[in-house]
DNA sequence: ACCTGAACACCGTTCAAGT
DNA sequence: ACCTGAACACCGTTCAAGT
């Protein structure tokens, strides 16, 4: 989708040109290689490579990588479509929140770029989706903020990889390399040894969602409370 | 603590041959690098230059970089000190989480090496010490593997980064980039612009432990959920 | 205006060769 | 046993030169 839109941009552009190299197009071809392999794997060379230009060339285009890496991830971001305006705040929230991990996870690198680059456009975008979801629900000023924090700090581990799992559901803890690890040092990881039976082979998009509920309760009752006591105080004068 | 170990136990093996160059040696000044600058800026011809060696010569000792970072990185995690066994088990985890996140806080690029290798000695001894405190807590079988889930999605954004940030309090949203962002895009982020001035300048650390604080508290009253369907169940027969 | 080619300062890693 | 040196296949980026 936006991809088709890049596209028909660049040659409503270009129609007196039509032969030249948009940024546009760069970005299209990009965006193309980022969903094959992620982020992580782009390098200026192997862009230009599949442009069939050199690599100096993209810096007539864009002043660096960063640049051009904040074009394309904001037009990732962008794609994340935004829930039903009418569902309840919580599952607004919740389907929200899966979207965007779910994209984090699709193109490894991207977490750590919006990260490094806060005042991106996929940074802001980011923001924008879920402060429009929290001020519907009725946060305001320090709740606000709070309700912002606690969704940052929630953070699916593999988004910090730089290379998409081959296998669909990642183990966290895998049985056999873990067995094999304690086996050269059988005292140190007691726990770790002892549970190891009822622990394995969990993987992390099992218990993603469940996370996420009980951080969306969380923030629920802390709304109610907010509420409650914004009541009270309106009703006593 | 972990270097003066090191430097000991690698006079002691080398009594016999005192110039001969030890891995304990290498670990020891990679882990000192590590210390200033994080993990994410160690190389292999910077951490052999700093030995006065080649770099080729590394691969005599080690298989390859992961391996000597899994070696370091596990100094790294073990000398995390283990909260007060006597404290009550919420202080106690409370205490473990942000001493877990301030080190990967302090090597950039640590976060990103555990999850690269979960079967890392560093990743083994995050996961061992966080098992130590939910398993005296009284968690067991399914809440003990959701309550290390959700631990595990706790994550502090900027551990993502591979630079250590140069002031302490680390605004997540910052008025002059964003508003010189908004400016260009003055329809595209408007809950964001509006609630700038409320949002502007609040750093992750003032946050991390309230968000931290949500998170426990929200497993505490699982596990009290837990223990009173336990005892209504064995008082039944 | 748009692109190339050479160059610089980096990476991780392999492998034959030296002592 | 332990290390060097050359080499390979990569990086991001600069800059003079071409058309």
């Amino acid at each position: 989708v936006a991809q088709a839109k890049l596209k028909s941009a660049s040659r409503s552009t270009s129609a007196r040109r039509p032969n030249t190299l948009e940024p546009d197009d760069i970005i299209a071809v990009t965006l193309a290689m980022a969903r094959k392999g992620g982020l992580a794997q782009l390098s200026m060379r192997r862009i230009a490579a599949e442009l069939q230009i050199t690599a100096t060339a993209l810096y007539y285009h864009f002043h660096d990588k960063n640049e051009l890496l904040d074009r394309v991830t904001g037009h990732i971001m962008e794609a994340i479509p935004n829930p039903d305006q009418r569902l309840p705040w919580t599952e607004r929230l919740r389907q929200l929140v899966l979207l965007q991990m779910q994209t984090l996870l699709a193109y490894p690198g991207l977490a750590r770029f919006l990260v490094h680059r806060r005042d991106s456009a996929g940074a802001l975008r980011w923001t924008e989706a879920i402060l429009e979801v929290l001020y519907d629900a009725g946060f305001r000023g320090a709740n606000l903020k709070r309700a912002l924090a606690t969704l940052s700090f929630f953070v699916h581990p593999l988004a910090l990889a730089d290379e998409r799992p081959r296998s669909g559901a990642v183990p966290m803890i895998q049985r056999q390399l873990i067995t094999r690890r304690t086996k050269l040092a059988p005292n140190k990881y007691p726990r770790l040894i002892e549970l190891l039976p009822e622990l394995a082979d969990y993987s992390y998009d099992d218990y993603l969602p469940i996370a996420l509920d009980g951080v969306i309760a969380g923030l629920a009752s802390e709304l109610v409370r907010v509420g409650r006591t914004a009541r009270r105080k309106s009703a006593r004068p």
